[in-house]
RNA sequence: GUGGCUGUAGCUCAGCUGGUUAGAGCAUUGGUUUGUGGAGCCAAGGGUCGGGGGUUCGAAUCCCCUCAGCCACCCCA
């Protein structure tokens, strides 16, 4: 048979539920800050993400689905929502009317690695972009929300870390530093750093090889007045609101962030990057918009649910509709179709089993309550009402029955 | 993309150094003498042992290829 694509994955309850309640968290939080969703399509073009993401960055170099349509266009399957959202913000023209933007989304991105666990090829990704801020509380009100959400989902453990990349000012100056400094010892860099050392020194200080060697004595980030006194005013606004970290090593891997990066982690896995961003100053004017400042994150749904675990479900406020007899079943089918258009979750109908088997079926369908409709019931016109938790049963009339239940559940 | 490990029923696994019709627990389905679930009892169904090729009288068991998963690297969410 036909089998499923690798790295790819059908989510299955109770799995797709947690995905469920992560979406509805956020979704809250991004309603009490003020953000409107925006949906954004799964597909562009490729070069969005060429100019955007960055031609150096492996995402753009291996990791994306790209295609040539009928057409002729080359596609890109999205790898990341951001270059999305910014290209709609620059095509509605949102800079001339209402410049300022709170925008989230909610969707899966596509990225051709070798599947592992926390990583897959499709994944969801719950993003915000604050559009038009260069302030500071900018910075720290997209941390706080990004904490909300991990935090109201019930992620428990997790850690923060936050970092100044400086800005077009500073980081030249900075990155030349660093690349003489690294060149004077050239050959003892691992091979990738050595191709790194021009294009990106700066993930020389994050590489698992030659970060911890390098990093106690290269020179240290030189931020600019400008760069040092926003980035202690983020620190200032989290102080008090959140637990996190300063690690200067901490270089996000997209070529558009400026200033502000920071990432939540949690699990024990090597993906334990839950969530990430930062500040991406430059990026609106170097896609052919205006000069915006602009501040965002990107949260990975499966790796928060990864991080939280499962979580054991309360007995539902389901009531199961059990009929014993044929002569039973139009009645019984009658209520539980009715309950549904009074609000009450009612499940059942396997009319046609014994009494113990949709008995069983109502406790593996975690109901509450199971309602009993057989022949000695329909003659005196009564319903048996089951309680599960308790095993109790009692008698309800037909016309009190719908009362009777609500007022129950 | 690189390296390592793994791949037997829906799930978790057992099958010793190759030997007749491949097993268990859980799950499922059906019964359990007349209407009562949440580890009662009985029984049944379900696997071309990931797929393909090879070695052999004979392969789930050995070899090769391939696919998939996991772990590390890498990368990132």
């Amino acid at each position: 048979m036909t089998k499923l694509v690798r790295g790819f994955r059908d989510i299955l309850a109770p799995q797709s539920n947690y995905f469920t309640e992560i979406e509805s968290a956020a979704r809250r939080a991004f309603a009490l800050a003020g953000a409107n969703e925006i949906r954004i399509p799964t597909v562009e073009l490729k070069e969005l993400f060429v100019k955007s993401t960055g031609d150096t960055t492996d995402i753009v170099q291996k990791e994306m689905y790209s295609f040539e349509d009928a057409g002729g266009r080359v596609l890109a399957l999205r790898p990341e929502g951001t270059p999305g959202v910014v290209r709609a913000y620059i095509e509605n023209n949102f800079a001339a009317n209402s410049p300022v933007q709170k925008l989230f989304y909610i969707g899966n991105m596509f990225r051709a690695e070798r599947p592992q666990a926390g990583r897959y090829r499709e994944f969801e990704q719950i993003g915000f972009e604050y559009i038009g801020s260069a302030a500071p509380a900018a910075d720290a009100e997209t941390i706080l929300i990004l904490k909300d959400i991990v935090a109201a989902f019930g992620v428990k453990n997790y850690s923060v870390k936050i970092n100044s990349l400086g800005c077009p000012e500073c980081r030249p100056a900075y990155k030349q530093e660093l690349i003489n400094y690294l060149k004077k010892d050239f050959d003892a860099l691992c091979d990738k750093c050595k191709e790194r050392l021009e294009r990106n020194p700066l993930r020389v200080l994050d590489c698992k090889i030659c970060g911890p060697r390098v990093t106690a004595s290269a020179p240290a980030q030189k931020l600019c007045a400008q760069c040092t006194e926003h980035f202690e005013e983020v620190k200032n606004l989290l102080d008090g609101r959140i637990a996190y970290d300063v690690d200067a090593n901490l270089v996000r891997g997209l070529d558009y962030y400026t200033r502000t990066v920071f990432e939540f982690q949690a699990g024990a896995s090597a993906q334990n990057a839950i969530a990430g961003g930062g500040r991406y100053d430059g990026l609106v004017k170097s896609m052919g918009g205006p000069q915006v400042p602009a501040v965002g994150f990107a949260m990975g749904v499966e790796r928060a649910v990864a991080a939280r675990g499962e979580t054991q479900p309360a007995r539902e406020n389901k009531i199961f509709v059990i009929s014993l007899d044929k002569t039973c079943n139009a009645k019984a089918f009658e209520t539980m179709y009715n309950l549904r258009a009074e609000g009450v979750c009612a499940d059942g109908g396997l009319f046609d089993k014994n009494l113990k088997t949709q008995l069983k079926a109502a406790d593996k369908a975690g109901a509450a309550y199971a309602l009993l409709l057989g022949p000695d019931e329909l003659a005196k016109k009564i319903f048996t009402l089951r309680d599960f938790k308790t095993g109790s049963q009692k008698e309800i009339n037909f016309e009190n029955i719908y009362t009777e239940v609500k007022a129950l559940i």
